[in-house]
DNA sequence: ACTCTAATTATATTTATCTCTAAATAGAAT
DNA sequence: ATTCTATTTAGAGATAAATATAATTAGAGT
C-alpha cells in the first residue's frame, strides 16, 4: 500500500465515484461503466488505477467481471491519510528528506 | 474546502512534506526552500497549490514570508477522506451521477 | 470449433502538471 | 530614493494523465 498510489487512485472524480459505489456491494464492469458518460476502455484504464492500489479486486462470474472493495485496503488509506492531515495527538515527522 | 484542490495539494511529496513540517511550527519561504533539492520558483509553486487548497497562510515577517498550517482546513480534508474511505458506520452515497 | 458478449490492450491525441531560467515585484534597510 | 534580499510571476520545455477509436483477448454457450 503506497501512498502514492492511493492519492493517484482518489485523484479522478470518477475513480472516488466507484469506490463510494462499491462501498454499498461489488458490481460488474459493464454496470460501472454505464454509469459514466466515459467510454470503455477509459473506464477500464480507471479500473486499472483502482486496482493498482489495490482499492478494488475483480473476480469472474459467467461473462462479467465483478468487482470489490477492498475494505482493509481503504481503511489504511485513512489512517495514511490520518497520519498526513491528522493534528491530534500526532506530531512525530522523520527528519528524512524528500 | 474543495475535495479536487485538497486531493491536488497532497497529491506531491514535497507539499505532502511540508505539510507534515508545518504541523510542527511555522516555516518561512526559504527555510522550506533549503529542505528540497528543487528551484525556488518551483517551491513558489508548491506553496501555491497548498494555499489554493487553503491547507496553509502566509504571514510577512520582515524580509521573509512565514508559512502556517491551516489545522482547520487539514481537519476538515480528513472528514472529506474518512466520507470516501471509511467503512464503519458509513455506507450513505447520494445517486446523482458523476 | 465457432460465435457472441464483455472487457482489456494498443495507439494516438489532447490536456494538465512539474520543472527550469530569467525577469519582475515587494518590502526592508540603509 | 536606491539598493539589497526574499519571494513570486512569466514563459517554455518535458513528463505524465485522460480520453477516444480500433483491434484484441478471454470465456461462455451453443
Amino acid at each position: 500500500m503506497k501512498i502514492k498510489s492511493v492519492i493517484n487512485a482518489i485523484g479522478h472524480p470518477i475513480r472516488r465515484d466507484i469506490i463510494k459505489r462499491l462501498r454499498s456491494g461489488p458490481l460488474s464492469a459493464g454496470d460501472l461503466s454505464d454509469v459514466y458518460e466515459v467510454s470503455k476502455p477509459t473506464m477500464s484504464v480507471h479500473f486499472k488505477t483502482l486496482k493498482t492500489a489495490e482499492f478494488i479486486y475483480s473476480e469472474r462470474s459467467g461473462n462479467h467481471i465483478i468487482y470489490h472493495l477492498n475494505t482493509t485496503v481503504a481503511e489504511e488509506a485513512l489512517v495514511l491519510m490520518a497520519e498526513l492531515l491528522g493534528t491530534k495527538d500526532r506530531g512525530e515527522h522523520d527528519e528524512k528528506n524528500v
